[in-house]
DNA sequence: AAAAAGCAAGAGCAATGCTCTCGTTTCTTT
DNA sequence: AAAGAAACGAGAGCATTGCTCTTGCTTTTT
């Protein structure tokens, strides 16, 4: 049973979202027109609503396929370095990869990462794929500590439970010090592409890729070395 | 010449500012609309048009207004902290200070620090306003280099050329590897306030103040004592 | 073969930003 | 002080949006 509709069915969707993208990434996800993706396909607008109930529906599907999409290219990164030892190498790889999908997908990371659409929460389905990026980040970190590597990072008693449970739900054997470190170089280097991506950095930095690779070698040499800082490791320039 | 007019021109603008930031606060600043700031003044919409030529105008002077405030918000951070050599003092104030101001006002730090409006260009009025915030903490880094503490941060080349325009426009004397330093631990700051306020911590951290205030101090201590980590200072809990 | 479900089209509703015109009021210039 | 210019509010209107409902037609299921 092919099932002549059912294919139909499955090809417009996959079309819808292909447009839908497009248009994110012409308009920026506030301007994504259900309207005009059905005009693009020929159909009524109202004929869209046979397959997405709404534009937050569509959005939605939009935002778990760029996470996907990111998490695979964070994930490809960290598989690049076959030296699995190469802890700065990874976290340098992982991160880059992070910024070059982000300005090679600027209205994606946005649509990831900016304001949130008021009155849109973003539903159970998206935090999978939201996670995603995240693991191999944290991955990264559990094989750090597990190769001796530490964090003297204090902790904050609030913070326990939160590291606890992400112990548990991940599977994880890490100090809550260095999940925490961990935590501290994630938020510089969202910090980094933010500011970069949405504009806070013009007529600052010229260079800021130059910029971040500076962030991502600070809190990657802080990781490998803890606080003793040792070896400052090889440079970026 | 009071000027019956101008004086009414001047009071309807402002209060058309003021149920601008109101909408903002409520509907977020991509449901700004006009419409209704005319009607909430019992005024027909095309009226609105005599006063603010499009909704970017008015969107325009609340960002400015918002980066003023938050300026001021950050500046009496910097100020309550009365023993000027305390510099993680007021490191601690002034980044706790804005992500105070940010968590208080969630719609406002969205418009100044979240996605930029599509085909929307921050016009030359907002860089001045914009840089109010930053210059308190320029000027924190600028005088900790002055009272002996320094940083060890690799400088990448391609930056020299915009610290040394900095160092021109602000009129500072700080080397490049403080100022980078600075831009590091602004990007912390700023990551993990954008990463609360867009929901990437929900479900993750319970308590995000805690966890900003481990960030705030990480960054602090490296700050203070450049990478050679003496005396852990005190801590918050 | 009959009933059920899926589908595209079209009309329609309530919004939006923005433009234009038209009298009226205020200000400026003579 | 009178005449001209500028500013103003109201109203109608255009193009756009998301979304709903009804109406026939087609595919699928019973």
């Amino acid at each position: 049973m092919a099932g002549i509709r059912e294919r139909a069915r499955a090809e417009l969707i996959i079309e819808i979202v292909r447009l839908g993208r497009l248009q994110v990434e012409q308009v920026g996800a506030a301007n994504l027109s259900l309207r005009a993706i059905a005009r693009d396909l020929g159909m009524v607008s109202s004929a869209i609503y046979r397959y997405f109930g709404s534009r937050d529906e569509l959005l939605t599907r939009l935002i778990i396929e760029s996470y996907d999409r990111l998490g695979e290219a964070v994930e490809a990164a960290d598989r690049s370095i076959t030296r699995r030892a190469d802890f700065l190498g990874r976290w340098r790889a992982t991160s880059r990869a992070l910024r070059v999908w982000a300005v090679a997908n600027p209205a994606e990371y946005a649509l990831l990462f900016g304001t949130p659409v008021p009155g849109y929460a973003a539903p159970q389905d998206t935090i999978g794929p939201a996670s995603r990026y995240t693991v191999v980040l944290i991955g990264l970190i559990v094989e750090m500590e597990a190769a001796g590597h530490s964090s003297v990072e204090k902790v904050p008693a609030a913070l326990r439970r939160d590291y606890a449970r992400m112990r548990e739900r991940f599977a994880l054997t890490a100090t809550d010090s260095m999940l925490m470190h961990g935590m501290v170089a994630w938020a510089g280097i969202m910090g980094a592409i933010s500011l970069e991506l949405f504009g806070h950095l013009n007529n600052v930095v010229d260079s800021p890729g130059a910029l971040f690779d500076a962030v991502v070698d600070s809190h990657g040499r802080l990781l490998i070395a803890g606080t003793s800082a040792s070896a400052p490791a090889s440079n970026t320039a």
